[in-house]
DNA sequence: CCTTAACCGAGACGGTACGTCCAGTCTTATG
DNA sequence: CATAAGACTGGACGTACCGTCTCGGTTAAGG
């Protein structure tokens, strides 16, 4: 019923071809330059749009290079739903750790640089981005902990906390690589020996 | 012998006093904006020093907060050396978690996120903050490895970056504060979970 | 015959409201700010009309101020017609005077700085203002010639120049106050008595 | 003594290359497009040099023409001394129309409309121009009346604005052009004689 | 009465210039 | 030599208006 245009008030409306030249030229500045490169004159120039024009619609670079980051990153991950609650959190956390380790990875860390002098960014963040993919960890490792495939009184938020925080920590601090071979199965296979029930042992005497 | 007064060769000698200003005002600086607003201009009137004094001596922004951070931040943390290794790596870990959630922790937060774009920033970090601090947990995870407070093929280095992501996600990322009580126990009890070795289950009937 | 309902075609008229109020809006912030800080965005604002309005019936700046002027100002000084020419001058000359040195000589004063680069802005004024009230000087100064007042080979032009360039002169330049007292008749006297000194007349016989 | 060298404090000495390399490109431009599309991002560009250094020195573009204009402008008409006051009056007259009709005039138009939202430029302008060429007609004038060429009661400062206003009439409301030939020692003739008719003296013995 | 043309408001658009801040470089006088 | 002072080029900031351009919604005249 109260369509698209039904709800438009009056003037001219807003170009989504302005808006999309922008969030593309963006993100191409974010993953060549990085933040601290990124700059919204350059941004104005390689969309082929005025600054006012961006201006009017984001407050600042944080909020731009967020908005750009979430329309063009494939921020999605296939949500897997298997019989084994361990094999689907690999397969999430490889996802994640790929687009970390690539244009994308580069964008984010710009991002959460941006959030540390801008806490409306960083919130924004949290809510779109972060908090969706925790979300989904949740979900998994509650049906891990249904189906016995983890101790009862595993304290889910500290896995979750533990297993995202590898990724952030990679990708910003850069310890080790993210595309380090095999560090993920390693990573996830010591959380979860504390994670699994610990064998009756009955089988001893 | 060759005192530090017959080692130098002609013309004004560097200014201790100069430099320290430098480097106080810059912390203060940092401490007080993040990095985004830290200026090289506002070190030098906040110091009292000229802009050329601080270009001689330091590349950029970069490098001169890491100096500061260096220089002021209390990164040394006492190693404690106990019987019980558990004990000891708790120790170790609530101290830097205390220094991350004051003043010290933006400052760091600043410095690794300038680093993004500023290798070199990134890499003196490490050397002389992140590997030091590294080595640290690993010669007590060790020890608790070798008098059987852990399991004997527990991979050392995973371990390490599990401990000490969580702080620096804690710092950047946000999920949680840094100074949420027992987050630190919680977070060390379910990952030793998984390091301490299995009970021998003779217990059994 | 074509009045003014009848040679309309077809669509919505013009609304005078929104002329007026444009009109009002342009005399006020001409008023205010001069002409430097006069924007069409700010009469668009002032009288609650659309910028696409205002540019519909006026090409520019200097249009609109001089339309605005010609509406408002009290520009049409009294005609004056006693038996004494000189004295109509003074009443006339007064009149200009006391305008311009009120809100009406700083829009004036804006006109003019308009069209020192939009000289079909400066020919309107001349055509509409300017002209006329010298034509009504000229109309004086020639009875004035008529009736012996002034002397026959007078040069009307020059006198006309002489007498209205002295209003314009002290709005624009501000060489002095235009409603310092007494400088209209001391102006006007000397302008006829002029400078070389009289003979002296053996005013005998 | 106290040579420019030694009154100088420490730091780079203003470059005097830079400023008259921006005061030539303000000239210029100034006489090319007026003061209406006078930019000091124009200025800067043609100058070769940064707007912050503009910036530094002139606190807005009015000063900046202002003395581009003084710099430039060939302001000061030769002071004639002969033994006739009015054809000295006649010399120095013509000679600033002389220059008012070229490129001068359009700056100089410039300069005093611009001063009609800057009062600081205005008051500027009078006391570098306009007051010492009117002191030079005072000068003249009164050598007249004392020499017997003017009548002793003349009020010299009234003359002296009809002479002079009538040459900034000419530039800024164009009644007639500057260059008419001719019109200058007619209206300098109708000043010194005045409109009202001789008295017919009789001239006789 | 119902099209059709011209109006009106609102407001987004590509632009130009503003005046400011800071980055880095340089030049000079002083210690 | 190092230093304090400060002028220099240069790039980007965020803002204000420009003049143009859609839009949705009036308001008459004329078919």
């Amino acid at each position: 019923m109260t369509d698209k245009a039904a709800m438009r008030g009056p003037g001219r409306p807003r170009s989504d071809q302005a808006r999309d030249a922008i969030l593309d030229a963006a993100f191409q500045l974010l993953e060549e330059n990085g933040l601290e490169r990124f700059t919204i004159e350059g941004v104005a120039a390689r969309s082929g749009t005025a600054k006012t024009t961006i201006y009017r619609w984001w407050p600042g670079k944080g909020a731009l290079a967020m908005e750009a980051l979430l329309a063009h990153a494939e921020l999605t991950v296939p949500i897997p739903h298997t019989a084994s609650a361990v094999a689907d959190l690999r397969t999430v956390l490889d996802g994640i750790a790929r687009s970390f380790a690539g244009a994308t990875g580069r964008v984010v860390a710009s991002i959460v640089l941006a959030g540390q002098n801008d806490p409306a960014t960083l919130k924004v963040y949290h809510e779109k981005v972060v908090e969706p993919r925790r979300q989904r960890l949740r979900d998994i490792i509650e049906r891990g902990k249904r189906n016995g495939e983890f101790r009862a009184d595993l304290h889910v938020e500290t896995l979750v906390e533990a297993m995202y925080g590898a990724l952030y920590t990679r990708l910003l601090i850069r310890f080790s690589p993210l595309d380090e071979p095999g560090w993920m199965d390693r990573h996830i296979n010591q959380l979860l020996e504390g994670a699994l029930p610990r064998p009756l042992c009955s089988q001893g005497a």
